[in-house]
DNA sequence: AAATCGAACTGATGTAAATCAACTCAAGGT
DNA sequence: ACCTTGAGTTGATTTACATCAGTTCGATTT
């Protein structure tokens, strides 16, 4: 990832273009928020440092995570469809954002193709996330659901080139189970289980993957859900 | 709806060179394919007539109903990301499609922004689709489920010009199951239950809503409904 | 019309995870 | 130092749903 937070292969002067929309906004404490549900759609957000939680409110008010961003990862396409977006973002440690005027991104799409070809994988690389998530949550168990999200945080992570097995979690056991549909209480044991069984070696939130393929393993063990 | 499959708002002459390179494919028959999971992404396709179910087959083989897509709807888009489709896209029933060449499209929505607007609205509409269904399978209960699902389709085929509370359901009990994340007793057992407490009139894929209140109310609390 | 087959339903039993209930521990606050 | 607070863990118990085991029904075949 380059300066402008967005992988890609430009030449110099449409590089410079796509520069000069990109607000380097100042760093986001804890907690605080990039967008609300609700809000008019006006801009994408990537991810420089920290990370970044999504959710949405349902009708009787409870929160549902839908989605965990690490650095170079985009988010706030949900807005898009309506023109407002549905989810919530908030800052789940101190991160820095760019922030990309959806708006000014598409009018450069038009005269440059390859950033209108980027822009949309981006948004499809959303698309084929939600589904894999879908189908973690539809067939799968605790153990399985846990193992899946720490391989797929691990991989990110790699992907940035850091560590794939000592991980730091930004997020608290229970944004875990909610984003899971589990409850705190099981995430803790299966934690506690796979810690049992050398698995991983769990410090709070300091996680280290000590067996890589056993993991992997219990993501893929079978059960027939139909 | 109009006979472009694409409802948009465009003059004649945009609304013409639309229209000529939509392909309106001879209808599929019951279970015949539209793609298939790996296959080169081409085209995206919208439901005339008919319905199609989406789904994935996991690393060890299941398979995971991702979506059901039905009249005037949009289906195909989890293909941009990596230029072939993820999952594979089969009739319900005999289902007639359009299919729109995405290049060409692209193409188009470059010289005309309504046609580019229109189309990152699709995109997001899926995206939009499949958070609810995250927020679905994440934190509710079979009978939650099941209403909201039934619920879902009832809304779509209004949108549609359809009757609201008389559906007939294309997709098996299995294949119900599956993309909620219960079983074929367990959805049998709720529309059981939802008959006996006079909510629905089911027989075999014909369901009635005899009371749409109390099945939004299903969905909503986390109160048992007797 | 008897036999076959598959989808859907129902009943009995099992179990993974939820719920309920302490308890620990670290971080702030006064 | 002591109280408070909230996140996390652990144990006991409950339960919603899965699993297992038929049975029914309708469509198709013979």
């Amino acid at each position: 990832m380059n300066s402008l937070c967005l992988p890609l292969g430009l030449d110099a002067d449409n590089l410079y273009k796509l520069d000069e929309l990109i607000d380097r906004k100042k760093p986001l404490q804890p907690r605080e928020g990039v967008f609300f549900s609700g809000d008019p759609f006006t801009s994408i957000y990537a991810v420089r440092s920290g990370s970044i939680k999504s959710f949405c409110i349902d009708s009787d008010g409870r929160e549902q995570v839908t989605g965990f961003y690490f650095p170079g990862e985009v988010f706030g396409w949900d807005g898009l469809a309506d023109e407002q977006y549905q989810n919530t973002a908030v800052a789940l440690e101190t991160t820095s954002l760019c922030e990309i005027p959806y708006q000014q991104l598409d009018d450069l799409g038009t005269s440059i193709p390859s950033i209108k070809k980027y822009v949309m994988k981006l948004i499809s690389r959303e698309i084929n996330a939600d589904q894999r998530l879908i189908a973690l949550l539809a067939g799968n168990s605790a153990q399985q659901k846990l193992a899946s999200l720490l391989l797929s945080i691990s991989d990110r992570l790699a992907q940035q080139g850091l560590s794939s097995t000592r991980l730091w979690l930004p997020m608290s056991r229970g944004e875990i189970s909610n984003y899971l549909g589990l409850t705190v209480e099981t995430v803790s044991r299966v934690l506690g289980h796979f810690q049992r069984n050398k698995i991983l070696a769990v410090n709070k939130k300091d996680i280290d993957i000590l067996d890589m393929r056993a993991l992997r393993d219990v993501m893929h063990s079978t059960e027939e859900v139909e």
